[in-house]
Order: structure tokens, then sequence, then C-alpha cells
DNA sequence: ACGCTAATGTGGTCAGACCATAGGAGGTGG
DNA sequence: CCACCTCCTATGGTCTGACCACATTAGCGT
């Protein structure tokens, strides 16, 4: 029954190590050929695992000598949240719709949870948006700090889980939504409106209006989606 | 510039031959040695960059020859996601009371969405239900099935990135789970306390009263969280 | 004591070899 | 002509060994 890929065997056991405590954020991971020699297997398959390790945003490689170099356990899920996003959108696995769908249920979940948190800290968000007051703004450099601002409400609601979909779900249909910016026909007007929204959506945050914030975040979502041409005929 | 690792050229490659649609679901990529000598990169590289799409789910590679050999576009989000959420877990880069809260609101979305559908169809879920009833079952046997359940309806709401995303999480927190259940001293009426829940929401779900159903999937989960000792100190 | 240089340790990559497997081609006997 | 068996071929899976690039470190010479 040893069915197990060498690079299978490998993954197991860092994945053991892991959970068994022998290997925590920070540390560092043997050296690919004593991995190797350790396990019985090809440095090959070895780096088979590390480069899966390595695109999940569990590990950081580097090389040369020195504290900084070799495989560190670093476990930052964004980067591996957004490459599988991305990939499974461009696979056809994840349909756009369902992104877009997917992305207001947990927006409107983090909204919900900062709107009815009293220690609720909106500080980054409302940088993000008052950087997006600059009028010489791209239509990309806007759009890139529309990520920002989502994402810094994602984290201000205190969940990683959450704000890792977000980044992802926001990475993967990223072209999209560029391309969608592309096609709207009065830009300024569309940046004019998404700027009012923010703060209306701000505003009912830290006034505690659950319910409103909620209200404002779907229409802001849907309404772009729509503008851009990009939803379908959902809600 | 060329600083572009070479297994992240092949990714790129396939990524962008996915995007303009000269690889689609059920092509079979070329053979390993055939796209090494094509980027001009060794074998080794090649096979980093297929071994990182097949944990992500998007390839699945055959040895022999036909058809069914060789790497092909299948895009099932499933293991990909479970894989991911896994290990992030297992490395501490996603706490599990985050993933817990992530489930709660995905779940509820789920079951907001089915109980507002008029199309809906729970028959899967009815079935796994009436599964439960056995009286024979383990623990495991049980929360399997209960997984299964939770699962079916997910993919009844018709969102495949919700229903990975709801896989992911039920995989990342397996085993705590499983852990959980094996300290409730009174198994039998724990499990009971489930069926009868299980039982209400669906009621609820095809009664269309999205309000109830909401609530009582988020006693639900909470409830059993609560009782199997894995909950913190939130609602 | 300082500064340069060589050695060392590490990942990154490639080339080549071999194995296991699955299907197909082609021969062989009926 | 067909059925069966055998060998060939294509493919992924793995290992080994060899380089290279890079960063640190040890050691040497002044």
């Amino acid at each position: 029954m040893p069915e197990a890929r060498a690079w299978q065997l490998v993954l197991e056991r860092i994945e053991t190590d892991l959970l068994d405590g022998r290997l925590r954020p920070g540390d560092r991971l043997p050296p690919e050929r004593e991995l190797a020699s350790t396990l019985g297997v090809g440095r090959s398959s070895v780096r088979e695992a590390l480069r899966v390790l390595e695109v999940m945003g569990l590990i950081r490689t580097g090389t040369g000598s020195g504290p900084t170099s070799g495989a560190i356990i670093i476990a930052t899920p964004r980067g591996g949240m957004s490459a599988l996003l991305r990939l499974q959108v461009a696979a056809q696995g994840f349909p756009l719709d369902d992104v877009v769908r997917t992305r207001l249920v947990l927006e409107s979940a983090v909204i919900d949870a900062l709107a009815s948190d009293p220690d609720r800290d909106t500080g980054d968000a409302r940088s993000v948006v008052d950087a997006m007051d600059a009028a010489d703004l791209t239509p990309a450099e806007f759009l890139s700090l529309d990520a920002q601002l989502h994402l810094a409400l994602a984290e201000a609601s205190g969940n990683v889980v959450i704000a890792a979909m977000m980044a992802g779900l926001r990475t993967a249909i990223e072209s999209y939504v560029q391309a969608g910016a592309e096609g709207i026909a009065d830009w300024d007007a569309a940046a004019a409106r998404l700027r009012r929204e923010h703060r209306s959506i701000l505003d009912a945050v830290d006034a505690g209006d659950a319910e409103r914030a909620r209200t404002l975040i779907h229409d802001h979502i849907t309404g772009y989606y729509a503008q851009a041409g990009l939803a379908r005929s959902h809600d």
C-alpha cells in the first residue's frame, strides 16, 4: 500500500510536524538535502513539496547562508488564497458570478461585524478613503485603493480567514474589474459616486447602524458590477 | 529582469493559456518533456509547477498511455481549498476561532439563500439526514454524515465558491471536531439533539422561513462548538 | 585590529537515467 | 477473418549527480 507518492510523504511529514508543534512560525525547515535523506526520498521530491508550501504561503525560501536562508515557516495566507482563487477562476472551476456573490456575502458579514463592534477601529479605512480623493488618480490607481479599502475593512473586523478570502476573491476578479472600468463611459461621475458611497458606508459603520451599513455595502457592490457590465440577473 | 524562477514561468504560461482559452477543462497538457523544451526550462521545474496545479485541484495526472494519461485540466476546487485551509490552520496562520466564525457566516448565507429560493431542492440533504438516523453510527460516522449534510446544503445553494470554502473549512477543523466529540459525555443525547436540529433547519428552509432558518443554523453550530469545548467567548 | 579572500552552506536549475504503468500495434493461432 | 497474446511506446514518478548564484562566515595577510 505504499501508494503515497514521495512528495506527499514530505508534505505529510511537515504537516504533522506543524500539528504537533515541532515546527512553528518562524522556524526554519531542515535543508532540502537533509530532508531528502532523512525521509528516504530524492531531493526533487522534497522540492516539489516545498514548492506547494511556498505557493500556499506557508514558507518563504531564501538562497545563501545565514538566518534568512532556507525554508522558513511564515503562514501568510493571503498569497495562497489569491493564487488558488485566481487559478480556479482561470480554469473555469469558479464561475465569476459565484465569486462576486461570495464577495457580497463576506463583505456584508464584515460590515455587519464592524458596525456591531463598539471597539471597532476604522482609522485605516478612513485613510484609504481620504487617499481616494486625490483628483489625478487613474482608474487603475483608484481601483487599487478601492481594493485596499475593502481589505482594510476586512482586517479591521479581526477575522483573518475572511480577510484572506476577500483578498483572494478580489485578486481573482481583478482583471475583470479592470476591464469593466474601461467600459464605463463617464468614469469621473462613477468615481465620484463610489467616493460618496464609501463615506456613507463608513459613516453608517461608525454610527453602529448595522442594518443601514449592510444595505449600503450591498448596493455599493452590486451597483458597481452592474455598471461595469459584470453582473448577471441576480438581486 | 529574468527574475522569475523557472517554475513560475511554467505556471504563468499555463495560467495565460487558460485565460486565453487555449486550455479548457478536459484538455490535456503537453507532456512534461515537451513543455520543458518548449519553455526552455528543465523538466524538474515543469514538475514543480504541475505539482502546484495538482494540489490546487486544477489538474489530474495519470501515468501510462492513452487518453487518461498525462496532465488533464479538471478544475475541481474542493481539494485545493481543503489543502490550503488545513495547512494554514496547522501552521497557525488561521486561528481556529476565525475558521469557525467564517463557517458560521457562510453557512448562514447558504441557509438564507436556500430558504429564499422557491426553486430549492433539498432532496440530497434530506437523504443525508435520513441516513443519520441509523442507530449504530459511531461518532466518526455520524460526523462524516454531518459534514456531508452541510456540504449538500452548500451545493444546493448553487454557489460553488461557497461550497468549496465550506468543504475546506470543514476539513481544516475536522480533527478538532473529532477530538471534541470524544469529549462529550453523553454522546447519544448530543446526537439526538443534532438530529432534531437538522430536521428543524430543513423544515424552516423548505417552509421558506429564512429568518427562522438563519437563527436555527446559528444556534446549531455555536451550540455544537460550545458543547465540544471548541468555542471561545463569542456569541 | 582591520580588510580582503576563500571556503561553506543553502536554494535554483538542469541533464540524464531508470522504473511502473497503460494503451496500442502487430504478430500468431484458431 | 477474428481473438488473443506479446512486445513496443508514451507518459508520469523518482533518483542521482552536477553545476550555478548568493549570502554568510572563517581565515589569512597586512
